[in-house]
DNA sequence: AAATAAAATTGAAACGTTTCAATAAAAGGA
DNA sequence: TCCTTTTATTGAAACGTTTCAATTTTATTT
C-alpha cells in the first residue's frame, strides 16, 4: 500500500506539503499537478487509521437499537446509511437484543472502538450508561424514545398525537368501549401512546375505565394474554387499540387464529405499518411513522454534533406520524 | 484519555512490558498485578487505532447487501453480528440499493476503510470490482449468491433444490400447467431457482411450456405484468411459483386487488416467509431460507480467512431450504 | 531594484501502539 | 558456588499521518 512518503517522493514534493493537499489547503498550481499526479500513478488512499490517530476521528458511527430485524430499526438505519455514506462516514450497527444489559456492553463497545458519535434507541428508561456516554463527551441523539432525566439530543415521532388520531378515528366510526394494548410502563413511547388514548377519550367525553387498558411487552409474540383478558370480559370492547407494530402483529394472528372476524366481531387499530397490513383482509388499520426520516434527520444532527456545533442543544425533534385507516375498523354509527 | 505510556509510568513496568501483557504474553506474576491495578485506576482501554496502525487491523468487517430493508438481508446481518461481536468485531453496513454502480463504490468504499474482511450478497454477475477485492487479499465471502468465474468462498441456499420441492408439492397436489415468475437472468439465484422448476417438471414427466415461464425483476412492486400475462393467457396455469419475496408480495397484492381468489381460482407458491405469510387467509405456502444460518455462517469462515486460515478455500456452504405449506395451493388431486 | 509583506514549503516531532535486538533476571546443572 | 540456559524486561524504532516553527519563495510596495 503506497503512504503519503511514496507521493512525497514520486512527485518530489515534501511530505508536509502533501498532507496540506490532502486536507484541502492551498498549495502552488504546479506543485498541486505533480501530487495530483503522483497520487494517481500510485493510486494512493489516505490510510485513515493513521490519520484518525492524530486526529482523534475515526469517521465512524455506531447506531444501537433494540432488535435489528424490525421494520423500524431497519427503515433508521436505512435512513442514516444514506445520510452518512455521503460524508464518507460509515455506519457500526448494534444490537441490543432487547436487553439491556447487552444494551450497556455494546455502548462500552463503541465507546471502545471510539466511534465519533452514536444513535440509539433504548430498550427502556434505564439510562445511566447514555448519562456516561453524554458525559464523556460522546455526541449521542437518541430516537424514538426520550430518556427522563437526561439532557439530550433526540428524535422521536408525536406519539402522544398520534395515539390521539387513532382513537379519534375509532371514535368517529362510533365505538365507545375502546381497549388498549399499552406498552412497558418503562417505555417512553408506550406511555406516550397511552397518554394520547387517554387524551382522547378525554376530551370526547368518554370515561376512561381502566379495566379496557392491558399492558404486554414491545416484542414479538407478547400480549397473547392481554387480548385473551380484552375478549373474555363481560362487557367487551368493540374495538382494541395495540400500540406496537408487535403487538398488532400478536392482535392479527390471535383473532384470526381464533376465528374472530376482525372488523365484524372486534375493530382493531394498529402502530406501524408494514407493506403486509394493506393485503391483509380486512387491511389493518395503522399508525404509521416516518421511520427513514427520522435515521435522516438523527445522522444530520449527529453529524452536526460531531463537528461541534452544538447550537440549540438539546434539540428534540418530533415528527408527526400519519395515520392509515383500513377494513380492521368496523363503522359502527352506519348502524345507528 | 489514558495511554500504554500512563499505564507504564503508574506501573512503573516499560511499555514493551505492558504491551506483550495485553496481547496476553506471559510476564512475571507480580509486575502483572501491577499493571492490572493500574489499567484498573486508569481505566485505560487500547487506542484500537493505533494498534491497528501497527497491526494493520481494523477489527471491522463490512457487510454489503443489495437492500438493507429486506428481511433476508436483516436477518443475514443479525446472524453476523451475533458472532463479530463475540470475537469484538464491529460490522459496518452498507446499501447497494440495487444498483451496480452503487455496489462498485461501497466495496471502495469498505477498502478504503480498511475493513479486516467483507460478506457480500451481489446484485447481478457483474463480478470485475469484486474480483479486484480478492486480488488485493481482501477475504470476502459472497452469500446468496455466487459469481460465475470468481474463485470465492460462499455460503448459498441449495435453491435448485428448495425451488424442486415447491414444484414437487404442486404436482403432488394436481397441478400440471405451473406458471413461474422467475428473476432476472442475471442473477445467481434466479437461474437456479428457475433451474428447480424445469427439473422437478421433467422428472415428472411433464414437457415445458416455454409461455408459462414469466420473467421479473427482484424489486418491490416488479413482476405484475407477468401475473398479468399468466393469468390472461388462454390456457391458463392452475399454480404460479413467485421465485422471491417481492415477486410473492406482489402476487399476494395483484390477486387480491382483482379479486382473484388464491388458493381457489389460483394457487401460489412463494419463496421467502414473512411473518405475515401465515396470517393471511389463506395462508402462503412458501419455500423458507435459513436466513440467519447464512450470517453465521459466512461470519465464522470470514473470521477464519481473516486469521489467514485458507484451509480448503474455496468453500462453498450450501443450506438446505424447508418447505411452508400453505392454503394458497389448492388441492387439485382431491376432485379427480 | 531593494525592502517588506504575504504565501507556500519544509522537515521533524508527535499521536499510541507493536516489535525486536539487546540486556537483565531467574532457573537449572555441575 | 559458578556457569549455562531459559525466560522476562527494556528502550527505541517504526507504522502513516498531521501540525507547527522555521525557512524559502512569491508578491507587493517604495
Amino acid at each position: 500500500m503506497p503512504t503519503i512518503k511514496d507521493v512525497s517522493r514520486l512527485s518530489g514534493i515534501s511530505v508536509g506539503t502533501v498532507s496540506r493537499y490532502l486536507n484541502g489547503y492551498k498549495v502552488k498550481k504546479d506543485n498541486e499537478k505533480k501530487i495530483q499526479e503522483a497520487i494517481e500513478q500510485l493510486d494512493y488512499k489516505v490510510n485513515q487509521m493513521a490519520r484518525g490517530l492524530k486526529t482523534n476521528k475515526t469517521f465512524t458511527v455506531g447506531v444501537l437499537v433494540p432488535s435489528i430485524t424490525d421494520i423500524f430499526s431497519n427503515q433508521v438505519i436505512e435512513g442514516m446509511e444514506e445520510i452518512l455514506d455521503q460524508e464518507n462516514y460509515s455506519l457500526i450497527v448494534c444490537n441490543a437484543r432487547n436487553s439491556l444489559k447487552t444494551e450497556k456492553e455494546k455502548l462500552r463497545f463503541l465507546k471502545e472502538k471510539r466511534v465519533d458519535g452514536i444513535v440509539m434507541m433504548p430498550v427502556s428508561d434505564e439510562h445511566e450508561h447514555v448519562k456516561e456516554i453524554l458525559e464523556e463527551g460522546i455526541p449521542l441523539i437518541l430516537i424514538d424514545r426520550l430518556l427522563d432525566g437526561v439532557k439530550c439530543d433526540a428524535v422521536v415521532c408525536d406519539n402522544v398525537n398520534g395515539s390521539y388520531k387513532a382513537i379519534e378515528e375509532l371514535i368517529a366510526f362510533g365505538h365507545r368501549r375502546i381497549g388498549i394494548i399499552a406498552g412497558p410502563t418503562n417505555v417512553y413511547t408506550a406511555r406516550e401512546r397511552l397518554n394520547g388514548y387517554i387524551r382522547a377519550l378525554s376530551d370526547y367525553g368518554i370515561t376512561i375505565d381502566d379495566s379496557l387498558i392491558e399492558y404486554a411487552e414491545y416484542r414479538k409474540g407478547s400480549g397473547i394474554e392481554a387480548y385473551e383478558r380484552l375478549l373474555n370480559m363481560e362487557n367487551r370492547p368493540t374495538a382494541i387499540f395495540a400500540t406496537n407494530y408487535e403487538t398488532t402483529m400478536t392482535g392479527i394472528k390471535y383473532f384470526m387464529e381464533n376465528g374472530i372476524a376482525i372488523g365484524e366481531e372486534i375493530s382493531l387499530f394498529g402502530y406501524d405499518n408494514s407493506d403486509v397490513f394493506q393485503m391483509l383482509t380486512p387491511s389493518i388499520a395503522t399508525v404509521v411513522q416516518p421511520m427513514g426520516e427520522i435515521g435522516e434527520k438523527a445522522a444530520h444532527l449527529l453529524l452536526k454534533r460531531i463537528e461541534s456545533d452544538y447550537s440549540l442543544f438539546p434539540v428534540v425533534s418530533r415528527l408527526k406520524t400519519k395515520v392509515l385507516s383500513g377494513t380492521s375498523v368496523k363503522n359502527l354509527s352506519k348502524l345507528g
